[in-house]
RNA sequence: CGGGACGUGGCUCAGCCUGGUAGAGCACUCGCUUGGGGUGCGAGGGGUCGGCAGUUCAAAUCUGCCCGUCCCGACCA
């Protein structure tokens, strides 16, 4: 039992004025955290015992699939140098040196160091498959902490690795991860969707996020309520309704029309009278893409290539598909000077007509494989076999009309890279999707050969024939949970934890501890709570029942026992935080009635 | 990194525009009071006004640079 008045719970009534999400005003309020610096967070003592408890349910599911390991925080530059990724990581790693001068870095995820393992001791088939765990502090140098404890840049992950000789088992691996998420948020009182993801900067084929709705999260999901299609925003994609072909005008080719002054969309659109779906949007970028046969002694080279992406005109570009397509690291949208070099015109005036594309997205060796004025151009699908468009000529002040796609003009590639937008139909069954936003709680990936093959590891199979090991990586971020977990459950005297996670069961708040019977009737029911299993915190200070009871409803604990006046009639007070609702109970039953609301969950 | 805002006792903020004595509420300490929704009264302690430089007789206040924090975008658990 844990008595409130010997306990250090620095509870607030204001929020700190740069809190913004409930997550993160009620996390300081309550007094589970105190910043220390941007995305640098201490947990004190509720935040530890909440974070405990999440860590032993995560804990507990991975112990059925896989073993636990603690993996260093500090690695060897050379370590990274070896899979690419110490260039590749860029300003998000935090680098440092020894007293030798050696280049060193904070552990932001563990391919490397578990591959390293992998590749010194792993020799045979019979030693697969392996799943290694750890739940360690990550450090990554965010460039925009957010929200609390939602983006930080020190944090807990439980991060996974398996090791498996084929693809059929990596399918197994990445399944039995599957489950245990499934559990372990299912445990920790989640509310939540298995969405499919883009696998970013990890590489590799197939990844499912692990998410939980709320406006306060960074991610938007698109979902389909008929059918159950979930997917991240930056894969979603959608059926588009047919549109409605405008009939051209003159003798059909490509007329063009001045149009001064006409630069948006929406200008264009009210000025040619037309839907802006028949309009061409065009977004020109520079784009970096790592240069092919390039020196290894000089590390990873870039260049920066023109890439125009052609959408529709009430579509937007997402630029992670778009990255994705163009096999680039970065975009930046186009300079003034850059748009005069490529397409000799501003924004506003810019389209597909005249421009030189190039023949593949693959990059060459070098800058010489463009041909002088070639850009790489990608068309969405939404703008493939479509008739008698308006687009930017490339020339101030004018636009074509009766323009079509493959006639007028040609592309590198056709590929999706615009954002669905809510109320487009289902890619599975055609019904609305929603779009909303998310928190991620949980990653899986498949990563495939990429760091085995790189960093070596090898294992003989069962014909004594060397083959590489196949990975798999997973992730869930122990901190999120507890966001996720606020999130969901939070009015405004304060927030409320599902039992498996909450800092303590249940409080007993003893309404004057200057009465001696409540006093002793409120350590009674407090041991005796205890003794039947719960996690017991005595509210016994020496204060008025209203703060008292403003405490209990801002820190999370899911039940209240309210120790007061009706003690002399046998009786106390069992009140859910959730909803709000109590009633009375007789103290000798108290421990049954909560055990039973406590079986209801 | 691009855009925006802010920085004054532990917390929330006023004062700054129009330079001259640094304030309030909450929190804290002591006394009394009260005792089922942040009790009331009284007395106290606590501030390099983010830092540095400049302007000025005089800077929290005006100017410049720097640092820090937050918000919106590009990245991710």
């Amino acid at each position: 039992m844990h008595r409130w008045s010997k306990l250090f719970i620095p509870t607030l009534r204001e929020a700190p004025a740069e809190a913004e999400v409930a997550s993160h005003k009620f996390l300081v309020r309550s007094g589970y955290i105190r910043q220390l610096g941007a995305g640098i967070y201490s947990y004190l003592f509720l935040g530890q015992r909440s974070i405990d408890r999440i860590v032993a349910i995560v804990r507990e599911e991975m112990d059925r699939i896989g073993q636990e390991f603690l993996l260093p925080t500090i690695h060897p530059a050379d370590l990274w140098r070896e899979s690419g990724r110490w260039t590749i990581m860029g300003d998000a790693m935090f680098r440092l040196k020894d007293r030798k001068g050696a280049d060193l870095c904070l552990g932001m995820t563990h391919e490397e160091v578990v591959t390293d393992i992998a590749r010194n001791e792993l020799r045979s088939y019979k030693q697969l498959p392996q799943i290694w765990y750890q739940i360690q502090t990550k450090f990554r140098d965010e460039p925009r902490p957010r929200a609390g404890l939602l983006r930080v840049r020190q944090f807990i992950m439980k991060d996974s690795y398996s090791f498996d000789l084929d693809e059929a088992g990596l399918d197994r691996s990445y399944k039995l991860h599957d489950q245990a998420y499934r559990a372990i948020f299912t445990r920790c009182g989640l509310n939540f969707v298995v969405v499919e993801a883009d696998s970013g900067a990890m590489g590799g084929s197939q990844s499912q996020e692990f998410m939980v709705y709320t406006d306060a999260g960074e991610d938007l999901v698109a979902s389909c309520a008929a059918c159950g299609y979930a997917a991240n925003l930056e894969r979603a994609t959608s059926r588009l309704a047919p549109v409605k072909e405008m009939e051209p005008t003159g003798d059909g080719k490509p007329e063009l029309v001045s149009t001064p002054g006409q630069a948006a969309i929406a200008d264009v659109t009210k000025f040619f009278n037309i839907d802006s779906a028949s309009d061409i949007k065009c977004v020109a970028y520079m784009a970096t893409i790592p240069v092919k046969n390039s020196d290894p002694k000089k590390g990873p080279q870039t260049m920066a290539i023109p890439l125009v992406a052609f959408l529709r005109g009430d579509h937007f570009v997402n630029e992670t598909k778009l990255l994705k397509v163009a096999g680039a690291t970065d975009l930046r949208p186009m300079g003034p000077e850059e748009l005069e070099t490529y397409l000799h015109a501003p924004a506003g005036y810019l389209g597909p007509v005249g421009l030189k594309p190039k023949k593949a997205v693959d990059p060459g060796p070098d800058l010489s494989e463009f041909e002088a004025g070639e850009v790489t151009v990608i068309l969405d699908p939404g703008l493939e076999n479509r008739r008698n468009l308006v687009c930017g000529a490339n020339k101030v002040d004018y636009h074509y009309r009766n323009v079509v796609p493959g006639r007028d003009f040609q592309w590198t590639k056709v590929a999706d890279i615009r954002n669905v937008l809510e109320g487009e139909g289902c890619p599975q069954c055609g019904a609305p999707l929603k779009v909303a936003r998310a928190v991620e709680v949980g990653h899986i990936f498949k990563l495939g050969n990429r760091y085995t093959d790189k960093m070596g590891a090898r294992v003989l199979d069962a014909n004594g024939k060397e083959v590489t090991p196949i990975m798999g990586c997973y992730g869930i971020g122990i901190e999120r949970i507890l966001v996720a977990a606020i999130e969901q459950g939070n009015d405004a005297n304060g927030f409320w934890l599902p039992r498996s996670i909450a800092p303590f069961d249940v409080i007993v708040t003893i309404t004057n501890v200057a009465d001696a019977a409540l006093k002793t009737a409120g350590e009674k029911i407090a041991s005796d709570l205890e003794a039947a299993g719960f996690d017991v915190l005595l509210d016994d200070r020496d204060d008025r029942a209203g703060v008292k009871f403003k405490d209990a409803d801002l820190i999370g604990v899911p039940w209240r026992v309210t120790v007061g006046k009706k003690v002399a009639e046998g009786k106390v007070e069992l009140v859910t935080r959730a909803t709000a609702s109590g009633s009375d109970i007789a103290i000798a039953d108290i421990a049954a009635e909560l055990g039973r609301l406590a079986a209801q969950r």
